[in-house]
DNA sequence: CTGTTAGCGCATTCAT
DNA sequence: ATGAATGCGCTAACAG
């Protein structure tokens, strides 16, 4: 309770108590785009005074008068949903790198609140926009870009758009993941795809369509839940009718398949090999531990943070890679 | 490619053009706080020109004015932990639902790190700041509050801290869980607390001891990371040292628990009943389900919100329920 | 009911 | 090398 909660100090306060101009006390912090004299800076002067004051740059001022504000938007479809978790973990990361503050909003999945957010972040004079959604809605990226403010999707970018997009490679993946697959001696690999193939994780199916290049494969649908998967695979198992290999669309799908196969006794690899497709953190330590198709996801984020903030040329935006294999026990490997 | 990114419209212009003083403009913008003829609101006049010049109010030279940015600052420790990105996604739900956009950052377990984003959204001039570490740490929120402005902590609160504290009621829940495990036969309940007994989920081990009233329980130890308990549970399998009946401080770690077992071979709940202490959505789907104690994240994230924006007492600031068990078939309930 | 005007805190140009 | 003065876009007091 020393000081009673007083206005902050501004740049007049420090200058008046340095005996400066602001002009000088704004050289200093900002370290130009004039010099100053080194006994003016230290000694007994600016840098003294700013700190008994304990001045901190207003960053809003600056930003109105700088027109740019250090902020770059983060839409994400759910942060709930791992994958989507685990992306805006490694874009948040990535934007801090380059000094960035993350304005972070959740659109759950709806076309009206990712409009509704972009157009907030629009007027809050973001930076730049990080768009990360599920598939569909409108391209507000080039509303952003209209407005002058540069914007990237990641993962999916909508029909219309023409606003880069950072994605990952799900021919490679699918086509790795089968190829696994098989090499376990399966003829057949089923695909649990989600309830209609819009968007990227729809563009798996296709993928894997072309790699298993035969039509009497089993393609089951359901939601991307684990509580949709789950159930699926209680009722494929009580009707005794799920195949004996598969690959999952979504780790949240496979998670749901692991919970549904315990609950109706079946034993995975035992009884059903999986593989899933998105390798986030959570698929490493399921029972049994999931095999996956890794996508880069923190590739992808340092690229769309580099493609955003440098342009999609630039050396800072370095390629993303495939999606590697990484086996563990629920394909049939290992000691399980 | 209609129009070249062009400076975005501001008041002056919409004023210009529908022939008012910018004051009405901003009047009518705001709904006030003085009235306007609805002639001059509607008719071809304020309202057109806003539409036409695709006008989008600058909240930072608004923010400059009022000295109100209409943004909150969200510290967590690490939103990759399924509980801190639970509890992230409610917060950041309650704030919306308050008109109030959302600075994220995640500060890695480091009080360094926390300190410095604490600071950089002080000097974004946000609104408030909600605080959600896993222990220990700088009380940062004093800090904040030396600066005027309001901030509560979720989860925790450093021990030297003295502004306000949503945390969940962690001795209804172990007693709840102790309980439980009880019912099913077993006299000896083991207890996987953390690594030091450090804030609220170390509280917790001082609850299981008081629950169980016995000092002969097995106490196990270990990170609070999924790899680490499902080491420790291979380990403990290996050696034949595993108790048949265990809570787990967090979900984090009962997760882990469970693919131990599945690797090492170990039944659950035939050979080992687990119940968990968070009762993140992720519990709901591993196998086999968890049965849990569940922390009602949401809740604590409305009450923290109430608390930070209209104060400790209002009525916005609902109370906080106790956990509530969650049986499901970790611990030997149901059909399992 | 409406117009004019003075800053909010800072970066920067223009003088010195 | 430094100081004085201007304006970023907006709100709200102050005059009509």
């Amino acid at each position: 309770m020393t000081k009673r909660a007083a206005r902050a100090a501004t740049l007049t306060d420090v200058a008046r108590r340095a005996g400066a101009s602001t002009a000088v006390v704004s050289y200093v912090m900002n370290n130009g785009p004039r010099p100053v004299a080194a006994a003016t800076r230290e000694r007994e002067r600016v840098l003294a005074a700013a700190a008994e004051l304990n001045y901190r740059p207003n960053r809003v001022a600056r930003a109105l008068r700088s027109r740019t504000t250090g902020v770059v938007g983060l839409v994400l479809a759910d942060a709930s949903n791992p994958y989507f978790g685990a992306l805006a973990r490694h874009i948040e990361r990535a934007l801090g790198a380059r000094d960035k503050l993350t304005l972070t909003g959740n659109a759950d999945y709806s076309a009206d609140r990712q409009q509704d957010l972009v157009e907030r972040f629009l007027a809050a004079q973001v930076d730049g926009l990080v768009i990360v959604s599920a598939d569909g809605g409108a391209d507000v990226a080039a509303e952003a870009e209209a407005a002058g403010v540069p914007a990237v999707y990641v993962h999916n970018r909508p029909a219309s758009g023409h606003s880069p997009v950072v994605s990952a490679d799900n021919d490679a993946a699918v086509h790795t993941a089968v190829t696994h697959l098989r090499s376990h001696g399966h003829d057949r690999v089923a695909f649990l795809a989600g309830p209609h193939d819009a968007g990227p994780v729809g563009h798996r199916r296709a993928a894997w369509e072309s790699a298993v290049g035969r039509t009497d494969d089993t393609l089951l649908r359901c939601a991307y839940a684990r509580a949709a998967a789950a159930a699926l695979t209680r009722d494929l198992v009580a009707r005794g009718a799920m195949p004996p290999a598969l690959i999952t669309a979504t780790d949240e799908q496979a998670i749901g398949v692991l919970a549904g196969a315990s609950a109706a006794g079946l034993s995975v690899p035992g009884g059903l090999a999986v593989v899933s497709l998105d390798g986030t953190p959570d698929s490493a330590h399921t029972a049994p531990a999931l095999t996956v198709a890794e996508q880069p996801l923190r590739a992808m984020a340092r690229r769309a943070v580099g493609v955003l903030l440098d342009g999609a040329d630039s050396a800072s935006a370095e390629a993303v890679p495939p999606a590697s294999l990484i086996v563990r026990r629920s394909c049939g490997c290992g000691s399980g």
